[in-house]
This record gives structure tokens, sequence and C-alpha cells, in this order.
DNA sequence: TTATCATATGAACGATTGCTCATATGTTCA
DNA sequence: TGAACATATGAGCAATCGTTCATATGATAA
């Protein structure tokens, strides 16, 4: 017969976040899963920048970055500001830096 | 005429790191960017698991749990021992918690 | 060895994702 | 108002992803 955890997950089930929580978590993370986001946000590290200085960058069309930055700001991540045609973007949290910190120290060792 | 950052992108390129490893990070980020994952990472927080312990947490099939920690440990994330025919799990590293420790308090606030 | 349990793995399929292209919206200036 | 610039958006398509199913590998005990 299989072998018995029922003590196991009991416990451990206690200590689970809701499932609409862990959802979130993952979808969070899902927007920093992609280069093109994570060099979005390493571009507004230091200073906020309009869209088509980030495509220029980036070496991608502008269409590319617009639909990037929906994403982004739909999870809270950059905030924008109009200043005549320009829109400039910036990040908006601190935890951006956090967690962008925190996967780079796990890779660099 | 377009309008010019000439002088913001060589400030802000400078300090880009490279491709290579803002690619590498954003596999990082995409492993903790699928529940299922999240789930497993949680369900060891405290303490190791076996992968049926894990499938009859998360109620599903022990062959959808391993293809994921098959995903998790290629990222160094979790570890693995063998006790007889049981394989254990755990955490590999401290930067898991403080990842999604970070994680957890953006989408709560 | 053979039977059983625990885990791993490869192929296949539906779902999601990120880009491109064309076009729309919004702002400024002449 | 009309032209040019800056950005946003919807449809479509190729590529990637997560699961299932069937089966393989590995370990233990009779």
């Amino acid at each position: 017969m299989p072998h018995n955890h029922d003590e196991l997950l009991k416990h451990v089930s206690a200590d689970m976040p809701s499932d609409e929580l862990l959802q979130d978590l993952g979808d969070l993370f899902k927007v920093f899963g992609d280069t093109t986001r994570i060099k979005i946000m390493y571009a507004l590290y230091e200073d906020e920048m309009c869209v088509c200085a980030i495509a220029d960058l980036l070496k991608m069309t502008q269409s590319a970055i617009s639909h990037q930055l929906k994403v982004l700001k739909a999870a809270n991540l950059v905030a924008s500001r109009r200043e005549g045609k320009t829109i400039f973007y910036r990040l908006a949290d601190e935890h951006v830096k956090s967690i962008i910190a925190q996967g780079y120290e796990h890779i660099t060792e």
C-alpha cells in the first residue's frame, strides 16, 4: 500500500495561503518572467523614461514596448505621467527593485 | 522631427546588465510565474516533502508534480535526497523565501 | 526473480504569450 | 482645421508552456 502522510499534509495545508492569493502571486511573477519587461524595469531603475526612448534603448518597436508597459502597469509595477505628447513611465514601487535584486543575487552566486 | 534622447540612452545603457544576465533573470522569474510551482515552494517552506505528498496536497497527478519539480531543480530552487524508494525535496536556497516574501508584500498592500 | 511502490520522462495537445502590422487616439503647433 | 508626433490598441500568428497519458527507471521485500 502507498505510504501515508496525512499528518504532514494537515500541518502544511494549514500554513498555505489561499488559492486566490497564490494565483495572484504567480501572476505577479509571470510579469517579471520576460526579458523585455525585465529590461524595461531596469531602464527605469534610475529615472523615468518616455516610451520612444525605451523603444530606442531596447531596439524594439514602439508598439511592442507599449504593449509591455500596459502589462507592467496592470500589475502596478510602473506608473506614468503625461507631459504634452510624451508619456513618461517610472517604477511604481520599491518592491520592483527588491524583487529584481533578490533574483539577481540568486543567479550570481 | 522626433525628439532626441541620446544623452539619456547613453547614461542608462551604461548601467544596464548584460543581455545574458537579463535573460537569466527573466528565466528565473518565469519559474516563479506558475501557480503550481508557487504552491510547491510554499509547501516546502517549513519542511521537506516527498513527491507523492506534494501531489496529494495539491490534488494533482504525480506526473505533473514531477515535471514541475524538474523545472524547479533546473533553476536551483529545490534540492532533493533519496531515502529508499522515496525522494524528498526541499528548498535549495534562502532566496526562494525572500523572493516570494517580496512578491507577497507587493500584492498585499 | 517477481511484484509493488515511488518517481521520472517523452510525446502530444490545448492554452497562453509576445511580437508584428495596421490603425486609432490624443496632443501640439502652424 | 490639418499635419506631424507620441502613444495605445486589436487582430493574427508563431512559439512556448503545463498538463495528461503511457511507459520507463529505480528500489525494496517476499
